[in-house]
DNA sequence: GTCTATAGTCGGATAGAC
DNA sequence: GTCTATCCGACTATAGAC
């Protein structure tokens, strides 16, 4: 009855990878605690005693899967960063441009990357991972370094980068640090408090109809604090 | 050793309500799962067996924080609500005030709430409250109702009505309720990612000097979102 | 109202066959 | 690598004396 979508009879038979999956799902629905082996061995269609195999415990497991949303998402971020750094290499080589249109591009890249980071947080294939994350968050655990330094420190000190230059400056100060904070709040709200948002708004769920107007509810609030034109 | 800040041992030996202040603590720091019923009666010296007696159960216990941290909050709210209703009425009658010095009235006001939220989130007392708020957030349970009911519904409507009225319409559009949140989130991302924020700040906790400049930076973005003039 | 003691349950980890 | 069976510890809830 209903074979899922995982077949761990593959040849090489990734057990592992399974476990993983279905580790992120539960600890992502569940919580840390309230997750259990059992629940999540029975989801991968794999053995209980198998995690302690693989993991050494469940504790391993929970890092591994960590580290493994750590991974997907420089994977998905990753390519945009690349963009961003390369564009802005080009922006401040071509000393011929002039400073609102150059200001203009600055713009449309932060934008690039909130967007980025709004698909990613409401999207259904990562909801899992943004549970963890927020968690991760509240109570770092063993896991918070490595998500922190794969990941949130190269896309904060990117926006910072952004915003800095924006304002007419060489290097992010303290202030500009604070603004990116603000900004990544107003995208990140959508899934923290996705309970009282949903009644608020009066949606049902969060999909891509209501991304797009957060979307352009955040480059207003963007164009308006950063001080750029915008349509 | 070390009797602590509560004493059960008062005229009426308020047991009930230190289980409540125990039960809060232990929940915000731990999760629901995580808590145990054990700890909880150990740190509101009092005797687990109590919990069922007074509460039903551990879920009961739980409910009754919930509904208690609602109180509270509806108790630090509840003025600065009240006030604005109050103000904004004077304004609606004002009909000689000019439009701009209406509109930084209502401004002010919107200020006034975002400060007392920005307290709130980082303030040591309640910082147990907000850990318990956010976590019921992302998994509403059986006490989510009366907490949207009996607080967010009224802060964040109240909010919606101040930013319609910047705006120049009599009630609040999908458009204005989307940018009340985007507020909210600029203030609220500095407690549900505390620690990539005193990472990525440097700053080792948050405390009322940089409370001071987070509100700083929010006020800064408001005036910009919404076209007033600020200092 | 408060206590002790314990029943009943469940989850994580391990041993050892295959 | 994968399985079954089981141990051990921890937790919630209850029974019943005081």
């Amino acid at each position: 009855m209903q074979d899922r979508d995982e077949d761990p009879r593959e040849p090489g038979g990734d057990t592992r990878s399974a476990l993983i999956r279905a580790a992120i799902e539960a600890f992502g629905r569940d919580g840390y605690e309230a997750a259990t082996t059992k629940a999540i061995a029975g989801a991968a269609n794999a053995n209980q005693a198998l995690i302690s195999y693989y993991f050494g415990s469940k504790e391993g497991l929970y890092v591994a899967a960590v580290e493994h949303i750590a991974d997907q998402i420089g994977a998905r971020m990753g390519p945009i960063g690349e963009c961003v750094e390369s564009e802005t290499r080009r922006l401040e080589a071509e000393l011929s441009m002039p400073v609102e249109d150059r200001r203009i591009r600055y713009f449309d890249l932060l934008c690039q990357m909130v967007d980025g980071f709004a698909e990613m947080l409401t999207d259904q294939e990562s909801a899992a991972w943004a549970q963890v994350l927020v968690r991760e968050q509240q109570q770092p655990g063993p896991a918070f370094d490595a998500l922190y330094g794969r990941v949130q420190e190269r896309v904060l000190g990117q926006m910072a980068r952004l915003v800095a230059r924006l304002n007419g400056e060489s290097s992010p100060s303290a202030a500009d640090r604070l603004t990116v904070l603000t900004i990544v709040g107003q995208v990140l709200v959508f899934r923290t408090a996705r309970a009282a948002v949903v009644r608020f708004m009066g949606w049902e769920t969060i999909r891509t109809q209501q991304v797009t107007r957060i979307k352009h509810a955040v480059h207003h609030n963007l164009a308006a604090m950063l001080g750029v034109e915008h349509e």
